[in-house]
DNA sequence: CTTTAACGCTAAATCGATTTAGCAATTTTC
DNA sequence: GAAAATTGCTAAATCGATTTAGCGTTAAAG
């Protein structure tokens, strides 16, 4: 039988037996309480030690237990594989949450207001410490509940405006209005703005960001609406009608990423070429966007900063050191490509 | 003061209490051992409307202590951000770890040896019940406690073949060998092969089937390795030069995604036409080889039958219902687009 | 009519930590 | 030198489940 079968788990009982102390003398030293709990540097020495040579590491169900803390995580994401943006954050907080000593645990809602009510009931009985939430339309009241118990929440992505709640966002209105106004000094005026059939506020603010630089130049407005539901092609196919009946568009801004591989798969189809026939703008970049030919103009989103920002907030929030409210918005960046200028 | 902050979580005590009836009952019940135990359907019955009308969920952490098992599932990558197939893999195995009421915790090992030896010891100290592991190489003694141990293991993307272990991945050799021999038949004769400076099971099956080809064809093989850790740029420059040196190459097949996306790169700086100068195939499917003009020829991996497999060989690891190992081989599917022949 | 078996349920130990309350010995205070 | 304070440590309760061993009652067996 190999030695690590043999080794039972160790357990704070067996250090304290092991070094002739009670248990409570060994868990005071383990949580760093020695000095406030009078023991003697001598004796804290010795189980510090002496734990580190049988490599002892408590029991987290039992910390658990008796803390009530999971030292858990939960990330609530749109899905995890479709937006790059989220695996990416996912990378980034991943490592500073380990080097707090706290897991992760990923779940998708698919952006579906009742499957992420169920998951957060789900996650609720589970006594997962903390929530970082992609939220959809309409979760208002699952996550007041969870704010009104004192757990910490840190919205993501897109805001509920309705909710005094942390979240950390970027400045949609304004990037998405520096994108078109970019495109009409480069000469172009019949600029349309393809974006998902929802109220959710990253999207409200760049359709209002579309609109503010359309307005102000007294442009016709051209916005076209898919669901994010649809299947793909039946989308794609939507923005290639959309064209098809509105030939005078020389300009598209797509409002996510996905959107905008939609849009160039209906561009290629009607086989328009960008940007002579119609110039091209998407919200978030990724390598698709960037080797492109052309390669395309795009709204890139600060993934780092958002992700650092957003890992600070949650990991100060469990610390209780910072119960204040924090609303952060960062800028995005226009990143000028071929697809967008003549 | 809301009602959700009232209502003190429900414990099993509870029930018994107010039901007037035992916590062992409660317990027996809860855990479909009603009729093994002898409770009669009747009181059954009562308990189980009670436990749904106050909606008791019984604490994870007390139920972990006492059975050791914290149904967590732990999906251990090389970056969850930066291989598309791994963000799928995690979405298409999410949904079913939670239908059988399991949680997946994540992290990624960025290919090191260290780093995932280290996560590995992190984990195991806190009773995960099951891992997942796209492993580095040098992590067999690490895999091979963990068996000892009795815990699930299912290796995936690649294997480790010195270890007796669940495995899922897929005909790495023959479907390289299948790619390169369609450029063969269309033609080419110089056909390159860049893959990684690794000696992983699955790097090392996709240049034996590169191998194979060019030997059974007499061709001359020219073989570019580049660093994983390296950066992009550096690889490019580096794919870029090899090209360069070797003038006579007319095809070229990229033994990732990212090395394809970074091969592309370098063709393009190189302003080397598709195919005319150069065909090109690469492995694993994505976005951007479809889109790309032209579209390019890839390996494509059968993400939802390779997660499926996955999950079920975990699941019933987990249940005990199973206690073979499986070592499971997927085909992978030559998708043929324009980059490909002239 | 006694013995045995089946029935329906429960008391109490247990998992491994945290934390409150407190004890005995020593030192300080006045 | 007695009372008070400090020092250094510990016993036992607790968190909320699972599980073993067993108890009293009724029905079947002989």
């Amino acid at each position: 039988m190999p030695a690590s079968k043999m080794s039972k788990k160790l357990s704070i009982r067996d250090i304290g037996k092991e070094l002739g102390i009670s248990i409570t003398t060994v868990s005071f030293i383990l949580n760093g309480k020695a000095k406030e709990k009078r023991i003697s540097e001598a004796l804290t020495e010795k189980v510090l030690k002496f734990v580190e040579e049988v490599n002892f590491k408590p029991n987290m169900m039992a910390q658990g237990l008796r803390t009530g803390k999971s030292k858990i995580i939960c990330l609530m994401v749109e899905d995890i594989s479709n937006n790059l943006l989220f695996a990416q954050v996912a990378r980034l907080i991943e490592e500073e949450a380990h080097n707090s000593g706290y897991r992760i645990i990923y779940c998708s809602t698919d952006n579906k207001k009742e499957k992420a009510i169920e998951l957060i009931r789900l996650f609720r009985d589970r006594s997962i410490d903390g929530y970082i939430i992609t939220p959809p339309e309409g979760i208002e009241k699952e996550i007041q509940s969870l704010l009104d118990e004192g757990i910490p929440v840190v919205l993501i992505d897109r805001n509920l405006p309705s909710l005094d709640c942390n979240h950390v966002v970027i400045e949609n209105l304004n990037s998405t209005n520096e994108a078109i106004n970019h495109l009409i000094k480069n000469g172009f005026k019949n600029i349309a703005f393809v974006t998902l059939d929802s109220d959710q506020m990253q999207m409200a603010d760049r359709l209002g960001g579309y609109q503010k630089a359309i307005t102000e130049h007294g442009l016709n407005a051209y916005v076209k609406k898919v669901g994010f539901h649809d299947s793909s092609e039946q989308n794609v196919n939507e923005i290639a009608s959309f064209l098809k009946e509105n030939k005078n568009i020389d300009a598209i801004f797509f409002s996510t990423n996905y959107i905008g591989v939609w849009g160039l798969q209906a561009i290629k189809s009607l086989n328009l070429r960008i940007p002579d026939d119609i110039a091209v703008i998407s919200f978030d970049d990724q390598d698709l966007f960037k080797f492109y030919s052309p390669s395309i103009t795009v709204v890139a989103q600060p993934v780092p900063e958002i992700s650092s920002h957003i890992i600070r907030l949650m990991l100060n929030a469990l610390d209780e050191k910072d119960s204040e409210i924090h609303k952060i918005v960062l800028p995005a960046k226009l990143i000028v490509r071929e697809s967008s200028s003549l």
